[in-house]
DNA sequence: ACTGGTGATGTTATAACATAACAAGATGCC
DNA sequence: GGCATCTTGTTATGTTATAACATCACCAGT
């Protein structure tokens, strides 16, 4: 079964970005969040790229543009986003990236590229762990699933 | 298809030790790896429970033991162990297992458990992730599969 | 307008995790 | 002995993350 996948296929990164924070306002607005200019300017920050950033990188930027300069106005921006949905904390990084899928059912999988260091977006099949795990009687929560590589781009740069 | 599932079922767990053990000095042996005395505590101290410890968890045991009281010691004895597969970490917790499946393949799938803090872990088939991914033309190197839940003695309690 | 609740932000301080870099010892080989 | 290699010891620092408390902005009820 083919999947959606995000991140490394070329685009129009502008709308791209656009739809994201279209999205995210639209869920707020919905929900009843406050999508405030701090947790705005985050997500914005995290679609600049298809890469993670860390927590850190990110106060960094908030700092330069007055938004705030201490750790905790960086991780609970990304803890808002990550709760909605709008970005994925990966785990293998330590480092925050904007969802590229938001709005669909969440639990994805991620491929990591090494050499460029851009991070794309899986839709899996809940059925993936269940069938490693299910007859162990353990009952899924939340899943952690990541696979560090190299994206087609930067194969071919190694051929 | 059923996978070997090994960390929460009840078991005979000194031999479960004294056989992982033996199974890391044999790999030693073959490979002219050195098993040294701090690389070998710091594995009895992971295979004491079926639990991820953190590195200065384990630092915490090597000094009142004096085996070593500085963060390099326990990292390095830690790196030693997963590069030769007799442990794990789990980046979901930045912390490390034994592995209970020395000497199989491994890229392991890992179930947390977030009431009892045990940690299992299960053989995957090589195309968990590849179902998923396979057709973006990504290719992968090195897999993180963790799973955080309730493990079958933990639900029993919350039900 | 005042009061009190709620949620967001500001700030201090520190906890928790990790590694770079260099010194010193152990081992084995020639 | 002299050299190479691997391991361990140590200092110092870098990186990631959160607890705890103060303040502010907003809104609803009176």
């Amino acid at each position: 079964m083919p999947h959606k996948i995000s991140g490394f296929a070329p685009h129009d990164h502008t709308s791209c970005i656009h739809s994201a924070l279209q999205a995210a306002e639209n869920a707020c607005a919905e929900r009843g969040a406050q999508f405030t200019p701090v947790r705005r300017r985050v997500l914005e920050i995290l679609l600049e790229s298809h890469r993670a950033l860390g927590a850190y990188d990110v106060l960094a930027r908030l700092t330069t543009e007055g938004l705030g300069s201490k750790p905790p106005v960086a991780y609970r921006a990304l803890g808002f986003l990550v709760e909605q949905g709008f970005a994925h904390r990966i785990e293998r990084l330590n480092a925050f990236v904007a969802c590229t899928h938001p709005g669909a059912t969440h639990d994805p999988a991620f491929m990591i590229c090494r050499a460029c260091h851009k991070v794309a977006e899986a839709e899996t099949a809940p059925s993936v762990l269940t069938d490693a795990i299910g007859d162990s009687g353990f009952s899924i929560e939340q899943t952690v699933i990541e696979a560090e590589g190299l994206c087609p781009a930067c194969q071919e740069g190694h051929a």
